[in-house]
RNA sequence: GGCCGAGUGGCGGAAUUGGCAGACGCUAAGGAUUUAAAAUCCUUUGGGAGUAAUUCCCGUGCGGGUUCGAGUCCCGCCUCGGCCA
């Protein structure tokens, strides 16, 4: 008995096509070429789980898919290897971080290679692997080696930054920290979130509250110092340039909006250097300081004098009645008079551990305390008094804001808390929908736009108009500018980790041992720079400093001519080898270049690039930004790496009912509980805890919109799908579904889930539900009840009927289209009526089935090479050409088409496909139901739509 | 609070972009085959009414609107999910 058994004939294929390398793409392409990539994977101890396989089941299918039409395709996989977990691995049981890397990757390996994936694995790399960090290295110098010019908007050489008179004067060691200060890689004191119970420096969103949120450890934020790379150079380039990519609408509004660009005005507000016992400024220096202005005009670096603001609403400094800095603004020592002292450290000291999450929150009591000092009012003189308050964010802006109250909510909140006074600059009018008389009372916020009031001489302008005019004043004056803010900061580039790529940056050392300042980059044929191989992990140490500041002296210290030197011991984040690996993919081996310059050009940009959506804005914009590095450097051909980006959806766990249960055992309604503010499941009104208790599917039914206990149909139940997890118990791994079910039908469930992008909830049912169409297919061709595997009698070579020939051209048509759209759950139904019909079909032509088998390979590929192996062909398939289909031999001669009266559908009538308008009505009109429902009314109107419907319009 | 997305049978989902709502699959029920079961095959499966029909009514989160015609377009809500603050 022949059976179609997947657990043979896929290790078949899969060695077949790995003997052949039959997937293995040319140096260069042919024709038309085609750069299809994956989202390369983290290769985590627990293996691939089932949502890894869906982005990669869609790239593979176009990949086949293309392949058949003739494309060159390439079709890379590898390994995102740095990480964390290895090196925590490391530290509980000493095994090295790239020893536990390997037999993790091995594992995916293996786990792709089953899913039957037609990569090309000659070009397989792993970031971790020394010849490709050395690049990873390679791309850090250049960025050290570049400057941003803002006048062409293009990173140049920093051989090329043009060095100002007066620091050339200064000497080499000046013109030396210029160099460094203009550098795209330069070193900051950041602040970091050091966790000392943890042993670690914590991203900010693992830090919740001021505790660490694995354990809940105090959290304190120290300056380090760090490397950052000055991605906010980009920062304008990489918003434009989103215009031009073939990238889903939220995308690209999720980058816009991680870039944040607002445009306003930077303010200088008057502080001065000799304020008096009051706080306040004096008059004469505050006057002084205004006629200078007045000559020198606006300085790009705002002295120790004044307190520079960005705000997005110039149009109402007028309303500006008091300025808040930020706890860590540099300003907020001297600025607080003796009085204030002790308030003010004790409440720096508490912001320090909130997070900005916790800072900046709307809904949470607005803190802050008077600083003691005044600033001037540029536009009206009046001093307004400084605060420092947690809301504002030393990484926004300046720092620094001007607070307007009646027009700015979080500003509004803190006045009235403060009792500062609040005045209306804008008037909303009389015809807005606003309590007018309210907010120009300072009783509430107007955050929009409106005309001018209580402003001098500008009242009256709309609030547009009087932008532009305050920035033009403040100009003339030199006391602000127009100016452009971006959200995005920084990207901070090191890490306190071992398992990373190691810095090519060396520390000069005085003749005790310390560093002097002065940084040397490798040169490139230096590289690669491999981290330590010998090394203690040490389970937690006590110093933020990074882990291989331990490391052996051979390694750690260096002599270079005649200068003894430090190596850097921070190490680069994971995402530095996420930003290039698409372009390495291209030239894996090539140990001259990153990449060979002919081949870039040949197969860039990437055509579709396929991944999580929880990489929409990070990982996109760092790899963005560094090949725009690489382009304005001469690198790189292209100005944007990934043309078409798709984002698949999530895949959750099967569907599951929740029931709720005191804890005496009585039933609570779902809708009767609610999570309490420790996120305990409780009863609303009593605040009694209740357990959630899984229902199984035949305990529950559906009642209105709800579903119910079938046992007490009076409780109400959640029905809801959840995300995968260890902890829940829900997670799908695929050697269980591969072993239980098949490779092709994993692949084939993945896709008809439904839409690529959606999020959908697994169901194993619906697994077997497309192995079954998988057994019909086999059973269509083969002859289950042979000894041996033979085609079925009713395969037979003849000619298609007229009926059998439409059905196929229809599939084709249909599948090649999806393909293109990207619809493979579609693309799958229609598959499933050919064999539907196919099925029934005595004799079969042995020329349909072939072209079905075309179109069904890329989707089940093992199975489409064993029947077509079967149908007497002894080569593979995946380059046999993709069927076409002709419209001829779809088109029906006679069609069904709805007539409706009054919009309702009332007959169908069987007219010739090519029926026009006039003969379409007639046939409707003399149709008998038609006729007698149509008796005595009046007809007003009808629509005819050849070929879809009648409407009769009938009084 | 802001931005984005979604709401269609018991479930996953289809519906020339305004033209027959529920394709395809699952689940469930009934039947055939079988000594029996599995597997397979056939029928039914949105709700209601009806002796019956090629029957009638209702039905795409809720309320309005535009249109000969709305799941699809417009206005106002509700709920859920994601991202940001």
């Amino acid at each position: 008995m022949p059976r179609y058994n997947p657990a043979t004939i896929e290790p078949k294929w899969q060695k077949y096509w790995e003997d052949n390398r039959t997937f293995a793409a040319p140096r260069l392409p042919k024709d038309r070429k085609l750069y299809v990539l994956d989202m390369f994977p983290y290769p985590s101890g627990d293996g691939l789980h089932v949502g890894h396989p869906e982005g990669y089941t869609a790239t593979d299918i176009v990949c086949r898919y293309h392949r058949m039409k003739g494309t060159s395709v390439v079709h890379p996989m590898g390994w995102d290897a740095f990480g964390l977990p290895a090196e925590q691995h490391a530290k509980k049981t000493g095994t090295h971080p790239r020893v536990t890397t390997e037999k993790n990757i091995a594992n995916f390996r293996r786990q792709l290679k089953m899913i039957g994936f037609s990569y090309d694995w000659d070009r397989e790399l792993a970031t971790t692997d020394v010849e490709y960090s050395c690049w990873t290295q390679f791309i850090f110098l250049v960025l050290f080696d570049t400057w941003f010019d803002r006048a062409r908007q293009q990173g140049r050489p920093i051989a090329e930054l043009p060095i100002p008179e007066e620091v050339a004067a200064d000497g080499d060691a000046a013109v030396a920290r210029y160099r460094d200060e203009h550098r795209l890689a330069y070193q900051l004191e950041a602040p970091v979130n050091w966790c000392p119970a943890l042993g670690t420096v914590l991203a900010n969103e693992e830090v919740v509250g001021g505790v660490s949120e694995r354990g809940g450890h105090p959290v304190v934020r120290i300056p380090l110092r760090q490397w950052m790379l000055r991605i906010t150079a980009y920062a304008d380039r990489l918003e434009k340039d989103l215009d031009g990519l073939d990238w889903s609408d939220s995308i690209k509004a999720l980058q816009r909006n991680w870039i944040g660009r607002s445009t306003g005005a930077e303010v200088d507000f008057f502080i001065g250097t000799l304020a008096g016992a009051d706080g306040r400024p004096t008059d004469r220096e505050y006057q002084g300081w205004q006629s200078d202005r007045r000559l020198a005009g606006y300085p790009r670096k705002p002295g120790d004098e004044v307190l520079r603001i960005f705000t997005t609403r110039p149009d109402t400094l007028f309303g500006a009645t008091y300025m808040v800095v930020a706890p860590e603004h540099p300003f907020v020592e001297r600025l607080t008079t003796p009085g204030q002292q002790a308030a003010v450290e004790a409440y720096c000291r508490k912001a320090a551990q909130k997070s900005d999450l916790d800072r900046t929150d709307l809904s949470k009591e607005k803190t802050g305390v008077f600083t003691g000092s005044y600033a001037i009012n540029p536009v009206n003189d009046e001093a307004i008094p400084i605060w420092v308050a947690d809301y504002v964010l030393i990484s926004y802006g300046t720092g620094a804001i001007m607070a307007v109250p009646a027009h700015d909510t979080r500003d509004f909140e803190f006045a009235q808390e403060f009792d500062l006074p609040i005045v209306a600059v804008v008037d909303p009018g009389e015809g807005a929908d606003v309590p007018r008389a309210e907010l120009l009372a300072g009783e509430m916020a107007f955050i929009a736009d409106g005309v001018a009031i209580n402003s001098g001489k500008y009242d009256g302008l709309a609030t547009p108009d009087f932008k532009r005019q305050i920035a033009e004043d403040l100009a003339a004056r030199g006391q602000g500018r127009t100016a452009v803010n971006y959200k995005l900061r920084d990207w901070l580039f090191s890490r306190q980790h071992f398992w990373g790529e190691p810095f090519p940056i060396l520390h000069e050392l005085d003749d005790a041992g310390q560093p002097t300042g002065n940084i040397r980059a490798l040169s490139p044929e230096d590289l690669p720079l491999d981290l330590p191989e010998k090394m203690a992990f040490d389970a937690g140490h006590d110093r933020p400093e990074p882990p291989l500041d331990a490391a052996p002296d051979d390694w750690l210290f260096v002599t270079l001519d005649g200068k003894r030197y430090k190596r850097e011991t921070n190490t680069m984040p994971q995402w530095a080898g996420s930003c290039w690996y698409y372009l390495r993919f291209l030239d894996p081996k090539n140990d001259r270049a990153l990449v060979d310059p002919e081949v870039e050009k040949a197969w860039m940009p990437v055509d579709l690039y396929v991944g999580g959506a929880e990489h929409a804005v990070l990982h996109l914009l760092y790899a963005r930004f560094w090949h725009k590095v690489l382009y304005d450097r001469g690198y790189v051909s292209t100005s944007e790496p990934f043309q078409k980006l798709v984002n698949q959806g999530m895949i959750l766990g099967e569907m599951e009912f929740t029931a709720y249960q005191t804890p005496s055992g009585q039933w609570v309604s779902a809708s009767a509980v609610h999570s309490d503010a420790e996120g305990q499941k409780v009863v609303k009104q009593t605040g009694e805890p209740v357990t959630a208790v899984k229902i199984e599917a035949d305990h529950a039914q559906k009642q209105g919109d709800a579903f119910v206990l079938k046992a007490d149909t009076e409780i109400a139940i959640d029905s809801r799908a959840y995300k995968m997890s260890k902890s829940r118990g829900n997670v799908v791994n695929p050697d269980d579904v591969v072993r239980d079910y098949g490779a092709d039908s994993l692949r084939l469930y993945e896709m008809f889930m439904g839409p690529l992008e959606s999020v959908k909830p697994w169901s194993m049912d619906g697994v077997s539900g497309v192995r079954g169409f998988l057994d019909r297919v086999w059973r269509m061709i083969v002859d289950d009840r042979a000894e041996a595997v033979q085609l079925h009698p009713a395969v037979r070579d003849v000619e298609p009927d007229a009926e059998q020939s439409r059905v196929l051209h229809k599939t084709i048509k249909a599948v090649t289209e999806d393909l293109d759209a990207m619809a493979f759950n579609t693309a799958i139904a229609r598959m499933m009526e050919f064999t539907n019909y196919f099925f029934k079909q005595d004799p079969r032509p042995r020329s349909a089935l072939e072209s079905f088998l075309l179109l069904l390979s890329p989707f089940a590929p093992h199975l489409a090479e064993e029947l077509w192996a079967v149908l007497g062909h002894d080569r593979t398939l995946a380059y046999e050409p993709w069927p076409a289909f002709d419209e001829a031999r779809i088109k029906q001669d006679t069609i069904e088409v709805p007539v409706q009266i009054k919009g309702k559908l009332r007959s169908r009538i069987q007219v010739p496909a090519d029926c026009d308008k006039a003969a379409l009505e007639k046939a409707a009109r003399s149709d008998p139901r038609i006729v007698e429902q149509l008796e005595g009314k009046t007809i007003l109107k009808v629509i005819v739509v050849p070929g879809r419907m009648v409407n009769f319009v009938v009084r």
